[in-house]
DNA sequence: CGGCACGTTGATCAATGTCAAGCAGTGTGG
DNA sequence: CCACACTGCTTGACATTGATCAACGTGCCG
């Protein structure tokens, strides 16, 4: 997993085309299957869109006819329950891919995607997609490289919330968490701010978000991490691999 | 979703080239994207292998150079923790292609497959898919949708497990194993025989055995369901999906 | 016969959900 | 500028759930 990727802005158009070739996040995303000279004719089928934070990139329900590519910023999907419970299932972050199974199957979204802060999206047509992955299979393959990614990380935490305990899982969730929006001083201690409200943390968590408060006075008065709003501290990271080993509650 | 699926044996061959043309689980699978002469592709480059009750099909780890087609019976996918907690995934049916994503993306298998009762399944080692895929895009495609679908239903089952009480879940569970392994009689009773143990059952709740086991009781008593061994009786299958629809606990 | 795995049940306790109150921050309209 | 409503967060008290430990019966298999 890559830390923090900071991302360089377009700096040509302002609002449509900027130009795949040179966006600096097709290194690290699935398009990097593609040429430069393929990546042409995905900057001509392409345009972008900036959002406040909360705003809505799409959501479930709609045609999946299109996909989004996350510019800066990060975006959440979330999935809501017929009784109206909502719940973040994923964090998206620049270079991630949006909605290309419901686009290349002709399904239509599953769960809302909302923008966790003021971010960019580009935005392609299916028409666009498909003609990229009739030229370059490789990225059909990439994209189902992805799916199955996010299929195991969706068993695995089936696995976690079936065997830990709150607490262990709120652990792990950390220590992710710090993998991309950490900074490691010299002394070891890592500082992060948190994306998320406790809300949206408690439901990554899978519990209630008075648990999670909780949860976190505990392991504040315990010392192994430090809350204050949206920023922590955490003296030794290794503090909660041990969390989440020990894990069961 | 296909209520039971009788699965007609492979009348040519006993263990090798049984004909995946003439499969009855074909027009049902993924391999529909194939037309008669693509099948016989996969025909020539396939085995099948017969297994006994709890034998492995394959495990997590090892090399993921073939996919496996279930021809008979059923097959339960387990994840194993890293402190032998065993999970219970997913089951798979007569049609069901496993490991198609670590075959094509070049993986190994994230999860166990094991046997649930004696079943057949088809092999058929990477060389062929790849020459599959590559003539017949389509099939790639379906591959795609079929994970998309996997994921889709594990974060269904994510959000179930954040909103839902154990009883709810189970309630769940059994309205999904009734559509397979039901049978409804003419005056709405529905009866089935569970493809599982409690220990599963209870893994796929996400709970305990022991927790399982006192939830079957109350189903009982306020005659809900009547268990005996792995037969249930359903009177009212709607009774179920009121359960799943009040829910929380 | 002696393990062994499974299933059921009871007793007990920790974990967690629920309900309710209060507090701080923020934006709005008077 | 203040009163007000609103939202998010925390905390407390309480009820419930569900996990754990343990005992016991059953069926299976070597």
């Amino acid at each position: 997993m890559p830390s923090t990727v900071s991302c360089r802005r377009n700096r040509t158009a302002a609002s449509t085309r900027p130009g795949c070739a040179g966006c600096f996040n097709r290194r690290l995303s699935d398009w990097k299957a593609l040429s430069d000279e393929e990546a042409t004719i995905l900057a001509a089928g392409q345009s972008s869109r900036t959002l406040a934070s909360g705003e809505s990139v799409f959501r479930a329900g709609s045609p999946g006819d299109r996909v989004f590519c996350v510019a800066s910023g990060s975006v959440a999907l979330r999935q809501t329950d017929t009784e109206g419970n909502s719940v973040l299932l994923q964090l998206a972050y620049p270079g991630d891919v949006l909605g290309y199974a419901e686009c290349i199957t002709g399904g239509s979204f599953s769960s809302d995607a909302e923008a966790l802060g003021p971010c960019t999206v580009c935005v392609i047509e299916r028409d666009t997609v498909q003609r990229l992955t009739d030229v370059n299979p490789t990225l059909g393959v990439q994209f189902l490289k992805r799916t199955s990614q996010h299929l195991q990380d969706a068993r695995q935490q089936l696995v976690h919330n079936a065997t830990l305990s709150n607490r262990a899982r709120f652990a792990h969730l950390l220590m992710n968490l710090a993998e991309r929006h950490g900074r490691r001083r010299i002394d070891g201690e890592t500082t992060m701010q948190l994306p998320l409200s406790r809300r949206d943390l408690a439901s990554l968590v899978g519990t209630r978000h008075e648990t999670l408060s909780r949860i976190i006075s505990r392991l504040d008065q315990e010392g192994v991490a430090y809350f204050s709003g949206r920023n922590v501290r955490i003296p030794r990271i290794d503090s909660l691999r041990q969390e989440f080993q020990i894990g069961a509650g």
